[in-house]
RNA sequence: GGUCUUGUAGUUCAAUGGAUAGAACAAAGGUUUCCUAAACCUUAGAUCUGGGUUCGAUUCCCAGCGAGACUACCA
């Protein structure tokens, strides 16, 4: 039982025999008291005021005393301005860091047996590389499904590669007529990028070639219709849906360049994914349950023939779900997969990880399934939207090359971390070693950057400035991880056997109980991060929780402190501060070093 | 036009309807008798505007202004 719904029963019993008020107190208004006064854990008495018929102060101070008889662990209590702050026997805290300050679990739920939670991320094109938008995405779904999972439940991540359609046959048109023979291997290009260069390529000659075209009289809108390297991309379309065995094996080809890139950044970013889907494997899925919509005339044939749903009346338009030809759009698919997986996996609920350009699209997709078709996982559906990542000069745009590539980003952050770590030449690291740290420090400023901002924000990253290494960054957290780790095997060297049990009934200090109140909230933290599906819950946590330990280290002496029970028991409050940073951090994805 | 998201210090970010709106960066000054100064401390600085609901609003509702996305038989 957590000491909220303590609390909250002894406030129910109380409001009752003072008052015969017999309503559920809402646990949120019992909440961790501000720092300015005392107290630990303070109650919102405002909404049992009018109930009571009773001044603020006075209801506070009746129900301060009736809580105070009921529940020892309450040393006392005191009433401002209608907020009842209770203190807390320290004897409550020192049991919670008995408990846990070895706990290598902390915070973890252990899973339980149900229904997965199935997250759907990433999703890339096969005709470029991926860029920091991209990243955005990994990161989330990355965090979010390690969060999800310590909340106790079983996660399936999946990506859905989208590697088929015009863009595709965009690279493939311009490797063959200007590629001579290029591959990954002979050019040392990672693939991914080789095929984005193409992709470039094309842009660029199909532009040039429009401009022939309009030099000869057309119009632009005939220009960009007829540019011969168009029409050639259109018919290598044309041809691949007709399953051409030329144009596929140049397409498996090309793919499989990409694939390979790509999991070289998967690798870097420690991205894995349970199962992975292909568009050209389910691009065709969906039509069944559109038909079986028309039948029930929840969709209807339009003039034209095209199949259509009409959701007006939902505040939206009207959608095409079939063409006219009667062959697929992009919703048709979603549709569809949403089936294949709900009949795979039976997910309790499905997260899409997907930009908020698509937020129409995700109402359209839900209405359909739930409302429209009455399908059972049409309610299932999540959309974690996420805003856009914008440059300093304003959005990304591939085309006016102000894109900033995964890769290479990533290889800055590293050099980044190296060039720091080397000026301050703090140890003497193995090759093997210091590659791995600057790897990890790099990696975790870009990552923690990212992934403390509300994803439904767009964010700014500006590449000169805003990887910082001090202040609200991942590396300030990795560092206090790296201290407190060598305070601790410096205790360990000296055997101080800090780790056994501490007597009963030590007083503690306010720095130390500070610390402990902190990390009792953190379960509480994962928890929520997990409901509300936000990392920057628990970025936000570890970060307050790393610098409230640096002050504690400044305030108070750990290895000097002559008191032997004192001494354990603020090595005990640095190892669980170590290994609650550890924890947190893992969920965003970010390693921490040992020494740094 | 319609739908959705968003607006907090100079800047980048916080704040389940609760007390005096928190940090960090940038600026100025200070601190090394415990781990590693990538640290710690001090100072200065903000809720777009106008209504409403409430004991209480940065938060919820309405209107306006600003920013962004979507509104394809593209994906």
């Amino acid at each position: 039982m957590t000491l909220e719904r303590t609390l909250a029963s002894a406030l129910k019993d109380a409001l009752q025999a003072l008052y015969q008020i017999t309503i559920e107190p809402d646990e949120k208004l019992i909440q961790p008291t501000r720092k300015e006064f005392e107290g630990d854990r303070t109650i919102v008495v405002f909404p049992y005021v009018k109930l009571a018929r009773k001044a603020p102060d006075m209801v506070g101070k009746e129900i301060g005393e009736h809580i105070h008889q009921q529940l020892d662990f309450i040393t006392g209590f005191n009433v401002v301005k209608g907020y009842l702050n209770i203190s807390i026997d320290d004897a409550f805290w020192c049991d919670h860091l008995a408990a846990h300050h070895d706990d290598s679990r902390y915070g973890i739920t252990e899973e339980r047996q149900e229904a997965p939670v199935l997250i759907e991320y990433s999703s890339p094109n096969t005709n470029k590389p991926l860029h920091l938008g991209h990243v955005r995405n990994n990161l989330l779904g990355l965090a979010v499904s390690r969060i999800v999972s310590a909340c106790g439940h079983k996660v399936v991540q999946v990506n859905l590669v989208n590697d088929r359609g015009i863009h595709i046959c965009k690279s493939m048109v311009a490797w063959l007529r200007y590629g001579n023979g290029e591959t990954p291997e002979n050019s040392g290009i990672k693939g991914d990028h080789l095929v984005g260069n193409y992709y470039v390529a094309f842009d660029k000659h199909y532009k040039e070639e429009q401009q022939q075209l309009i030099a000869q009289g057309l119009t632009p809108e005939e220009a960009e219709q007829q540019a011969p390297i168009m029409l050639e991309a259109r018919e290598m379309l044309r041809q691949w849906e007709a399953e051409d065995p030329t144009v596929r094996a140049l397409w498996q080809q090309m793919n499989g360049w990409v694939y390979e890139g790509f999991d070289q950044t998967y690798n870097r970013l420690g991205i894995h994914f349970d199962k992975v889907y292909h568009e050209s494997e389910t691009y065709l899925l969906g039509k069944s349950l559109v038909e079986e919509g028309l039948q029930k005339g929840v969709f209807y044939k339009h003039e034209d023939g095209s199949v259509r749903v009409n959701l007006e009346a939902e505040g939206l338009d009207e959608k095409v779900l079939l063409r006219k030809d009667g062959t697929s759009v992009y919703i048709t698919q979603d549709i569809g997969t949403a089936q294949l997986r709900y009949e795979e996996f039976h997910p309790q609920k499905m997260i899409y990880v997907v930009g908020n350009e698509q937020n129409y699209h995700f109402d359209v997709l839900k209405l359909v399934l739930g409302k429209k078709l009455g399908l059972p996982f049409g309610d299932s559906i999540y959309h974690l939207s996420y805003g856009m990542v914008e440059l300093p000069n304003g959005k990304m745009k591939s085309r006016e090359g102000t894109v900033v590539d995964a890769d290479d980003l990533m290889d800055a952050m590293y050099e980044e971390a190296k060039r720091s770590t080397e000026e301050l030449g703090k140890f003497q690291f193995s090759p093997e070693e210091a590659d791995k740290l600057y790897e990890m420090v790099g990696l975790g400023a870009l990552k923690y950057f990212i992934l403390k901002v509300d994803p439904a924000k767009n964010m700014l990253f500006n590449p000169e400035e805003s990887i910082d290494f001090n202040g609200n960054t991942g590396p300030f957290i990795q560092y206090t991880h790296a201290r407190i780790r060598s305070l601790l095997r410096k205790a360990d060297e000296q055997q101080l056997g800090w780790r056994e049990a501490l007597p009963a009934g030590m007083k503690l200090n306010d720095e130390e109980r500070i610390l402990i109140k902190m990390l009792y909230q953190y379960p509480d933290t994962v928890l929520a991060a997990g409901e509300n599906l936000s990392p920057a819950l628990i970025a936000n946590y570890i970060y307050d929780l790393a610098k409230q330990f640096n002050h504690f280290y400044q305030e108070t002496p750990v290895m000097k402190e002559t008191d032997e029970a004192k001494r354990h028991l603020r090595l005990q409050i640095a190892n669980m501060t170590a290994l609650a940073i550890r924890n947190g951090m893992q969920l965003l994805g970010i390693d921490v070093p040992e020494r740094m």
